[in-house]
DNA sequence: ATTATATATATAAACATTTATATATATAAT
DNA sequence: ATTATATATATAAATGTTTATATATATAAT
């Protein structure tokens, strides 16, 4: 369970509301993990409960209250344990490589249209992270941020990789789809008269 | 839920127990989705209700019987269904780099040392897929999985992809995290005199 | 005028997954 | 002799995650 650790990561930073914290995930870990809120609002309460965060009403009227909440001395401790702690590699889940394991079972063009549609979305989620990279670059990050900024980075590099990854990947797929001898759900195309 | 449709892509190929399939998901789809027996016993049961399945019980003497299942015609046409849809990306969930995200909580050497450790694990486990690879061109597959096995084959060819980006990814890493200036947790070394 | 989006929290229900426990025996390895 | 592994199924409990629903208002866009 991240979850929590990147709620204690966010707050570390500054106080917040689970709305706002919400709103950091969307735009900056959003491509390696999300939640909805929720999931968020009873993970905070638990957290509260367990000691990690401490919560301040800030009345509003009008609308909800907003619930701001506040690592303590516990909580930072247990993310700094966290972000040191070696991890066993957790194992892959890609519902797509399941899809294409069992592929034979469609005729040749299906699988190749299968196939494109997926390239075009790796496609364009890399191309997404190309641009986030380059305002990345753009923007220089505060003094206190500097060190910060640069493990930021390696996450979105870590996206770029392995969208690169996938994108090859696909191209290289289809390349063997359309050489397979065909088979099944086509002509046996004769080329040499 | 890919399971529901790992499970009658296996019993395509052959009626079998909850067990054997536990063991077709160990020795071939394992590195991109696995799943627990406790997870496949109730899946199995459900399917049956819902006619993807029928199941046949082989009584057996001093051991539980066992529980043969077989694919039925309205199970196939929902597998060759599935395999046929274009689906929407789903989100990666990478638990390591919401821990990258965050190391700057770290001095730089326990930094280092998590994204060793790390990369030794890519590195195992990039050399078992190259070994799979290696046998699995080795072994001529029967002619009635010629087809079939180019896709197997396309699955492991993405695991070498995406774990060869993943080792790359974290040399690269940790060359920049050496290059980080020392700003915290480390002297400030002069090397002009 | 109407619709969409943003602000703000909360809970119920459903679905997916892991861990733990229970039962019972055969065979292979140390 | 003892331990580990393989065969075979099942359920309970806990955990994690998504979808749906509810409430209430402000502001921006069409």
């Amino acid at each position: 369970m991240s979850l929590k650790y990147a709620l204690l990561g966010f707050l570390n930073y500054a106080d917040m509301t689970g709305y706002e914290l919400k709103q950091h995930f969307d735009s900056s870990i959003q491509h390696f993990w999300n939640a909805k809120l929720s999931q968020i609002y009873p993970a905070l309460s638990q957290m509260e409960k367990d000691g990690l965060l401490v919560m301040e009403v800030e009345y509003q009227e009008q609308r909800p209250n907003r619930k701001v909440y506040k690592i303590t001395a516990a909580g930072r401790q247990e993310l700094k344990r966290w972000v040191g702690t070696t991890m066993e590699l957790q194992s892959v889940r890609e519902a797509f490589l399941v899809q294409v394991f069992f592929m034979a079972q469609l005729d040749r063009e299906s699988a190749l249209g299968v196939m494109r549609h997926q390239l075009e979305q790796y496609r364009k989620r890399l191309e997404n992270y190309h641009l986030f990279k380059k305002s990345f670059s753009e923007v220089v990050p505060a003094e206190v941020f500097k060190e910060d900024a640069v493990f930021w980075e390696l996450t979105l590099d870590a996206g770029i990789k392995y969208g690169t990854a996938a994108v090859e990947w696909v191209e290289e797929a289809i390349e063997k789809i359309k050489g397979m001898e065909r088979v099944k759900g086509g002509l046996e195309v004769s080329h040499d008269g």
